[in-house]
DNA sequence: AGAATTCATTTGTCAGACATTTAAAAGTCT
DNA sequence: AGACTTTTAAATGTCTGACAAATGAATTCT
């Protein structure tokens, strides 16, 4: 582990990467405890508040963990799902967010990949994951239920979609995709009728995974994606010409 | 933007998802400068070495970014797509690494969302993707290949299928994906015969790509997946049987 | 032996100082 | 007046030294 005092970039940076790569090369195995903040700065000959950016910066990636006290210190961290998936729901919805992504290729991505999820799931699906999508699809059908909750049952429902496929890189890549797209989605205002629409696929979605055709999934959920498009569309329309008028 | 000085979680973790989530919300936009170091530590009664730690956490993952010298500070990153892909890439890396993922799951992973995009690429592609692709081709055909460059090859020749369908927000996601199997597949030697075959079967994928029949591409990727996990499992069982022997 | 205490180590936080960078502002020359 | 140079103020980057708080090990006491 070197840093290059001539370069430009800051010294915090500088061990944070040298670290890392340590990580990723697996010099440094998962629970192995780095050197003390102290004996850190030692071997970069920097400060010990230098070292301490440079490991809050790792920390950031989850790729450490902290414990304070004797015999505490900086530990490699295992990278969990759980917190696999946290960054890449953060990454996603910020992409999303600050790139004017529009509503259709958002849309788009997000449905192609639900696709190639279809028919491991109608393969492999267990009862569990057939209850959560009808459980959800019950709720969506509440009347009393806000545009959000609304939302919030339908990504329940996708993810009940992708973990059946019983794959968790799978799982982990989509999450962000899914997720992302949910402020997208708060957007829209769902009446009563396009809700009973998005039911209906739903139901018609759940029945092809229940009876094993990964192909009738498919194309449920193309429909559904025509669908949401659609009604995006519409409901832009609608905002821009009351603004207009 | 507050923070509890009662909860056992680091200040200076907590002043970062201060910041990230008023990012997230939107109350901080692309571009805005932060009050400085000074201001932040005066604002949330901490000393400037802890708001620093902060600022470090949220720069690792390219919230913001810093600037020296007068009217220098911290800006609101835009969060640009290599920064994303950088981020997904060493994510996915060790999340495979870490967490040992059969190849064969992150293989079905990767080839599965690798044909979410065969149709969209197969109606989308421009002349210079398809021009990549058969550049690739060519090249794995070269005697002189290492096996490392070979793989590389191979993640091109992929990618440039991914950025076919041209829908920026797929090809971040899989960028993860594609990229993350390359520890894995560098595990494995390519015979000549081997190559041969995986030639055979990009040619076969780029025909249909160039045609325009997204489903044979599909089906291209089908059988490229079913022969690299029958050629992981010869190799690993080659080796095994070379070590017990 | 078991409980309580002390102790050493390590991270978390703070305060103050100086170095470096940077762009605006002021000054100077033509 | 305009172009070039110098000054200056503000900001981040780094260093030093100190103390607080946590924590497991070693020690001491009962």
């Amino acid at each position: 582990m070197k840093i290059d005092p001539k370069s430009s970039a800051d010294l915090s940076a500088q061990i944070a990467k040298a670290i890392r790569d340590s990580i990723i090369a697996g010099d440094l195995i998962v629970d192995e405890r780095l050197p003390s903040e102290a004996e850190l700065a030692e071997q970069f000959d920097v400060s010990r508040s230098t070292v301490r950016e440079a490991l809050k910066r790792l920390a950031a990636q989850s790729l450490i963990r902290t414990q304070r006290g004797a015999f505490g210190g900086a530990f490699v961290n295992r990278l969990s799902y759980p917190d696999a998936y946290g960054q890449q729901i953060t990454t996603s919805t910020l992409l999303l967010s600050m790139n004017d992504v529009s509503f259709d290729t958002a849309c788009e991505a997000r449905y192609a990949l639900e696709r190639s999820c279809a028919p491991l799931s109608a393969e492999r699906r267990t009862a569990d994951h057939l209850a959560t999508m009808r459980a959800e699809i019950f709720r969506q059908q509440q009347p009393g239920l806000t545009d959000e909750a609304f939302c919030a049952s339908d990504v329940a429902f996708h993810r009940a979609l992708v973990d059946g496929a019983d794959n968790p890189v799978l799982s982990y890549q989509l999450a962000g995709a899914v997720e992302a797209m949910q402020p997208l989605m708060n957007m829209i205002t769902f009446t009563a009728r396009s809700r009973e629409a998005i039911v209906a696929l739903h139901t018609r979605i759940a029945d092809a995974i229940e009876a094993g055709e990964g192909s009738d999934a498919c194309e449920g959920l193309s429909q559904l994606e025509r669908y949401t498009v659609e009604l995006a569309r519409s409901v832009m329309a609608k905002r821009a010409s009351r603004e207009a008028g």
